[in-house]
DNA sequence: AAACGGCACAACCGCTCTTCA
DNA sequence: TTGAAGAGCGGTTGTGCCGTT
């Protein structure tokens, strides 16, 4: 684990140290000549935060809410440009982050959660209360990238170094669990919420980070695939069947299916994935391209056995039952061995 | 005591995606 | 349909601190 001085190290560097900006601070971030800043605006002051600038940031946040972060400079009487204040915001002064070592218990999610979704930073932070993908970006570069290169496992696709010290069937097991995130990811990558709350929207970015309730929380969405083209996945029974709807939950079977994967419990996935097919009557699927005809009332078996090509559409969550119940299928083999 | 190198982390950059007029 | 603006992400850099030589 990280040694005691670190921390206090990180408190000093997130504080004072860090804010008593010495001339050459203001080369921060421009490397060499040929790199362009984001803000080319005469005038604009780069480099650490002074706790000035933060209780300026903090207290128009505080007064008129996030957002609108090209504007917000200047309102709050701030030399910076947009860019610079939502990282000082979302990274620093955000009153629910928090502040301190990673706990044994925190490192161990992050290991995980990188194990099955790569460097998906905001991703695996959205999973971490309280944690930044910056630090948990930071974390992971600094210790346990080089904590795992000294157990001898190559820290992006966590298989051994030597590939003589491992067997077949351990490469199996990551090699189902990360097809089954990949799809799942890809489900929630390539799916674009209709939000109908009538309020202003958050970024479906914050969908990834699952950090948004109003979105979690939401009762409609669109899917979209990466050629733009539109596709539908219904899930669940009564409601409308427009095109491009969604009448489910999904962010929830997301969370649960990622939960369980952490968990390393591929049976609790599949089991999760049935009940809320069992809950919501069936799981149809239709493309809302041209010509598209609808495929009511698939079961999670047939489902299975289906790929997404079959519907046009690149990703699904079925997709991640069909390896899950691949991984089941191999595992009651070996135990009938 | 000074020099050096590594560590930790804040901050910046370029890019991509979404939204909206 | 298209382009500009807004927002967010992952990769990278710069800086101060600390331990070692």
């Amino acid at each position: 684990m990280r040694n005691p001085p670190s921390s206090s190290k990180a408190t000093a560097a997130a504080s004072a140290t860090m804010t008593t900006a010495s001339p050459s601070s203001s080369k921060a971030g421009i490397a060499g000549g040929s790199k362009t800043p984001c803000c080319v605006k005469v005038g604009l002051k780069r480099g650490p935060w002074t706790p000035e600038e933060d209780e300026l940031l903090a207290n128009y946040i505080k007064k008129e809410g996030e957002g609108r972060w090209r504007t917000l400079p200047k309102q709050a009487g701030l030399l910076r440009c947009g860019k610079s204040c939502r990282l000082r915001w979302m990274n620093y002064l955000r009153p629910s982050v928090k502040r301190g070592q990673i706990a044994p218990d925190e490192e161990d999610l992050i290991l995980r959660l990188h194990r099955l979704l790569g460097n998906r930073w905001s991703l695996i932070a959205g999973r971490i209360p309280g944690r930044t993908d910056n630090e948990i970006k930071n974390y992971w570069n600094t210790h346990l990238s080089k904590k795992l290169i000294s157990q001898g496992i190559d820290p992006r696709t966590h298989k051994p170094l030597n590939p003589d010290h491992h067997s077949a069937a351990a490469d199996a097991d990551v090699d189902n669990t990360n097809k089954s995130v990949a799809a799942a990811v890809s489900f929630k990558a390539n799916t674009r919420f209709s939000n109908p709350n009538p309020s202003p929207p958050p970024s479906d970015r914050l969908v990834h980070q699952g950090a948004d309730p109003s979105i979690n929380a939401m009762g409609t969405l669109s899917l979209r695939t990466n050629n733009n083209s539109h596709a539908g996945v219904l899930l669940g029974g009564g409601g409308n069947e427009e095109d491009e709807d969604i009448n489910c939950c999904a962010d929830d079977v997301f969370s649960s299916f990622l939960n369980s994967l952490i968990n390393e419990d591929p049976f609790a996935v599949q089991h999760q994935l049935q009940q809320q097919v069992l809950h919501n009557g069936n799981v149809s699927t239709h493309a809302a391209g041209a010509g598209s005809d609808h495929v009511p009332l698939i079961s999670m078996t047939s489902a299975s056995t289906m790929t997404p090509s079959t519907f046009g559409w690149d990703s699904a969550v079925l997709m991640s039952s069909a390896f899950i119940q691949n991984d089941h299928q191999r595992v009651t083999d070996q135990t009938e061995q």
